[in-house]
DNA sequence: AGTCATTAAAAGTATGACCATTTGCTTCGG
DNA sequence: CCGAAGCAAATGGTCATACTTTTAATGACT
């Protein structure tokens, strides 16, 4: 996602270690610093702090330096920053809350995709829905999730709001995170892979009551699932 | 929200025109031209694109130059991307979709807030609903704007989850941004006050299901009006 | 016409100097 | 002894310039 000359360097190493606590809120960091642990010059270095600074995770003061933020003060829906959150020590709170967030919002947005979805939308929810059928059964766990992922950010796509349409990417890094962490049975529930089925089915008939009621089932489900594994 | 140095008048010139569309999608800017408009070092330059480069306004290429990113690339939930759109051409869209958004979030939140919310938070929403509801009566739109906003934040703040927290500050603009466009009966309503009692009323109480079906009248009504003025 | 080498344009990086601001300390006066 | 004024050092902020690397475009040679 995120690969870029020197600066990304910097940001790869530095921002993942502020996003798991590593280093603390509070911390001070000062460009001189940086520039001989990284062995960089000036402008590298505080290309790299400009970015941390914009995600809201550091600030920098004169005389002071460069201090790492309260987390409450954090972007926290910044792409990058949830990467760095799932792939690191705090990946249980991180993915409590975005599964909070999709029972939030995918709801919404399957019953605003019944009304706004163009037919090409529809026709692939069907396809995706009878995908993720076949390879649930055959267990094939990675076509699943690419299946399951491209489902959600296509209802999410149809609708019709851009910010709905954005946290596609968000949601998928959720699913890969599942799979890849085995928190996921090896044959899907054929309960769970239903409802997506009647997702698309209600969407394609312009049913947002169904679609909503049912996707709710789906991420509530998720969430259940996701709770009982992180304890 | 935003006032750093050189880098952040480059940002405030730049950011909007580029939201606005005023700098079309795939417009080419170079340093070079940037550094003699705004008369300014590359350092300068080169740190505020980073930033429009980390809101994923702008891509930059070596031998091309700074392009201008498609709309639908944006990170549409970066706090200032908001901000600049609000205040500028696509409004009503911004508008739109951050509404949507909060009849997706801020019921799930209130339901969440029965549950999770402290004692002071649920003291804090009695009194806030209490000076609504007067403030409301005399007329006095200010004070309403900053009660009302103060309301909405306590109840994602009492939700308990950081995403929907951070939500406060965004759903405070877009009802300044209700009040400062005169888009306000002169005296609000008396019945989306009272769903503010209500919701307040729920979460101390600790029924989730009120809280959340009060909430969803107050958000789906706000969305309503909204779309009714936009025309 | 197609392929490969050449060239030039633009971003990326480095360096060193200087500026501006903030904080802490010192000194002076009461 | 205390407080205020002012001084000095530390640190980020800005600048100018030169060098490096990538890559699109050009043109030559098959």
């Amino acid at each position: 996602m995120d690969i870029q000359g020197l600066p990304g360097r910097l940001l790869a190493d530095l921002g993942p270690a502020i996003a798991s606590g590593e280093i603390a809120e509070g911390a001070v960091l000062r460009i001189e610093e940086l520039e001989e642990r990284f062995d960089v010059s000036r402008t590298v270095v505080r290309e790299a702090v400009r970015m941390l600074e914009s995600m809201q995770l550091v600030a920098s003061r004169r005389r002071v330096g460069i201090t790492v933020r309260p987390r409450s003060d954090w972007d926290v829906f910044n792409p990058t920053l949830i990467a760095w959150r799932l792939a690191g020590a705090d990946r249980p709170a991180q993915l409590r809350s975005l599964g909070s967030l999709r029972v939030a919002v995918e709801p919404a947005a399957a019953g605003l995709a019944a009304v706004h979805a163009d037919d090409d939308q529809r026709r692939r929810l069907g396809a995706l829905a009878t995908e993720m059928t076949m390879t649930g059964r055959a267990g094939d766990l990675d076509a699943f999730l690419r299946h399951d992922a491209d489902f959600h950010a296509t209802v999410l796509q149809a609708s019709g709001n851009e910010m709905f349409a954005h946290l596609g990417a968000t949601v998928e890094a959720v699913l890969r995170g599942r799979t890849e962490h085995h928190l996921m049975p090896h044959h899907p529930e054929e309960y769970a892979v239903q409802l997506h089925r009647e997702v698309a089915e209600a969407i394609t008939t312009g049913d947002a009551t169904a679609a909503e009621r049912a996707m709710r089932a789906i991420v509530t489900g998720a969430l259940e699932e996701l709770d009982a594994v992180l304890d």
